[in-house]
DNA sequence: GCCGTTTTCGGCCCGACTGTTTTCAGTCG
């Protein structure tokens, strides 16, 4: 995709304007650049379709930006952009990526120092020339130096499933602060993005310089950024910055509104309340000194004339227009899954055997899981054959009677070849409860080719759930390329369930494919991928991912009982 | 440069905290 390349340089010229202390053009291109972040589509496709007029219809995109971005696809250059560029010959991503220093800061750095990379900014800051800098001093350059070093540890963005332990931990102490009323998880944390950059909590108290006071006291401290009256900001020991907000419980509900976000939530919302003639901050809606709500996050939303968001859909996009109209879905609740239908176990390459499963997933709740080990051409895992397979099941039948109340039904994790065929015959596929497919190798194909190969075996009668749909794994792999379009239309036609794969570092289908699946009818599964007693606490962060895509109860099939659930199958 | 339930011009989210300076611009979320 040419969207990350493209938001960039939009966001670079962004951060040039604003070095010439441009006033409105800077908000525009950032706002174009995070819209073409945003696209599911590549923009080359949408101009290839409908042209500079279809560019036009990109939010934060008008006329001006539209031309730039045909330029770029044109010519791989923006005439205005290599201009700026060349009066300021700065690698901007780097050294705006370093706390404290932004766009002013930056060109006051080139024209004094001509400092143009993040290495020589630490160069020169330890070289202790930036205090002779006007407006820098030697706290300034004490704070770039820091923040360098955090920076070349490479800490990016934490994965929702594998941070939210250590912040609930934290949440809980927070909590237990006397003086605190009640605490919440706000930013990322709290609208569950499936990566998140650091950990938001929003407390109640009327009484924040003390809560901050014994919160900046934790031993699992390490630094602090900044600190306040009702704010701190600090890095904790596992190297993750946190974020504090301490406000008066009268003020509950525009607070969380105000600290959730996200961003583009929060400007759509409070340019909403200012076109009624009123202002939204974080103490309240208010028509000049009159507060019109505050106290919950329903009451600010109904006096803006719309139903209550969920947080795990405020992007600022058209939620606020469904609010407006009542017609958002009611999503997927956090107890709605009765089961987990991808589970591994010791047949293959998990951990714990068919009985441990059984009675973890039991511990938790569940009503039933699917076992799904791994099929033979996946032969790192010592994937089953059609013997294996039928042994495996027999193995079932036996725990079965040893664990009663919860069902354990037989499925496979079936490998999907290059051709589209798959790795067990259809008659031993036949006597399977669940038969997921997926793709484990093979993940350069070509759009088309890999597209033709899944919708392959979709079209086979045994196949019932395409498992982790499109292969990526966060921070480590791309998603293979796939025409999403053509697989869901394929996976309705064919009534193939699509999964999403609960497993943090997969989070796959995500947002996007969600809602157009539950757009096009196609039904969804929720499975954790276990390979572990531990994994199934991570149904949690497939319902989340759900949730983000828009979908109901109705749209994911093992919210039903096991017997309903299997009828909806092929 | 973008945008419209006060549409084609006039406004653009809002507030806390920091550092350096002495009243506020810059940065961040």
């Amino acid at each position: 995709m040419v969207n990350h390349n493209l938001a960039k340089i939009l966001r670079e010229i962004s951060v040039l304007l604003e070095m010439k202390g441009e006033d409105f053009k800077p908000q525009a291109y950032e706002k174009a650049a995070h819209s073409v972040e945003m696209l599911e589509r590549d923009v080359r496709e949408i101009y290839k379709d409908g042209s500079i007029k279809a560019l036009e219809d990109i939010p934060g995109v008008g006329k001006g930006i539209a031309e730039r971005i045909e330029e770029y696809l044109k010519t791989h250059h923006i005439k205005d952009y290599d201009k700026l560029k060349k009066q300021i010959p700065v690698k901007i991503d780097e050294l705006s990526s370093v706390e404290g220093v932004g766009s002013k800061m930056i060109l006051r750095l080139y024209k004094e120092l001509g400092i143009k990379t993040r290495a020589q900014l630490e160069k020169a800051a330890k070289a202790g020339k930036l205090k002779n800098i006007e407006g820098f001093g030697k706290k300034t350059e004490e704070n770039i130096l820091r923040s360098i070093e955090f920076l070349k540890k490479e800490h990016g963005r934490s994965i929702l499933g594998f941070i939210m332990p250590q912040a609930k931990d934290l949440l809980e102490k927070i909590k237990k602060i006397p003086e605190v009323k009640s605490a919440e998880f706000a930013g990322s944390l709290r609208r569950r993005r499936e990566t998140i950059g650091d950990l938001d909590f929003i407390v109640f108290s009327d009484k924040p310089a003390e809560i901050i006071k014994k919160f900046l006291n934790f031993p699992e401290i390490e630094h602090i950024y900044s600190k306040g009256e009702q704010k701190a900001l600090v890095r904790l020991n596992s190297d993750i910055d946190a974020d504090i907000s301490v406000v008066s419980p009268k003020s509950l509900g525009s607070a969380l509104i105000a600290w959730t976000g996200s961003k583009q939530h929060n400007i759509a919302i409070r340019t909403l309340a200012e076109k009624k003639g009123w202002l939204l901050n974080d103490y309240g809606l208010w028509n000049g000194k009159k507060l019109l709500a505050s106290k919950t996050e329903e009451e600010v939303y109904k006096k803006l004339g719309m139903e209550w968001i969920p947080p795990e859909i405020r992007n600022g996009t058209d939620e606020i227009n469904a609010a407006l109209k009542n017609k958002l879905p009611e999503l997927i609740g956090y107890d709605d899954l009765k089961g987990d239908l991808q589970v591994q176990t010791d047949w293959t390459d998990g951990d714990h055997s068919i009985k441990e499963m059984a009675e973890a997933a039991k511990k938790l709740g569940l009503e039933y899981i699917c076992i799904t080990d791994h099929t033979k051409s996946l032969a790192m895992t010592g994937g089953n054959d059609e013997k294996g397979l039928l042994k495996e099941m027999a193995e079932i039948d036996k725990v079965q009677k040893q664990v009663p109340g919860i069902k354990i039904l037989k499925g496979a994790e079936v490998n999907i070849m290059k051709d589209g065929s798959l790795d067990i015959d259809d008659e031993t596929l036949t006597k399977l409860d669940i038969v997921g497919a997926a793709v484990h190798s093979h993940f350069n194909l070509s759009e088309k080719e890999q597209t033709e190969r899944i919708i392959k075996a979709m079209e086979n009668p045994n196949v019932d759930i395409i498992f982790h749909p499109t292969g990526r794994i966060i921070q480590r792999r791309d998603a293979y390329k796939v025409d999403m379009d053509a697989l869901l239309k394929a996976a309705k036609r064919t009534k193939t369930v699509m999964e999403i794969d609960a497993y943090p570092d997969r989070s796959d289908l995500k947002d996007e494919y969600i809602r157009k699946a539950v757009e096009m009818g196609v039904k969804l599964s929720i499975d954790t991928d276990a390979h572990s007693i531990h994994h199934f606490q991570y149904l949690e962060y497939g319902i989340a991912q759900a949730r983000r895509g828009w979908a109901t109860r109705d749209d994911v099939i093992n919210t039903r009982g096991w017997k309903e659930m299997l009828k909806l199958l092929k």
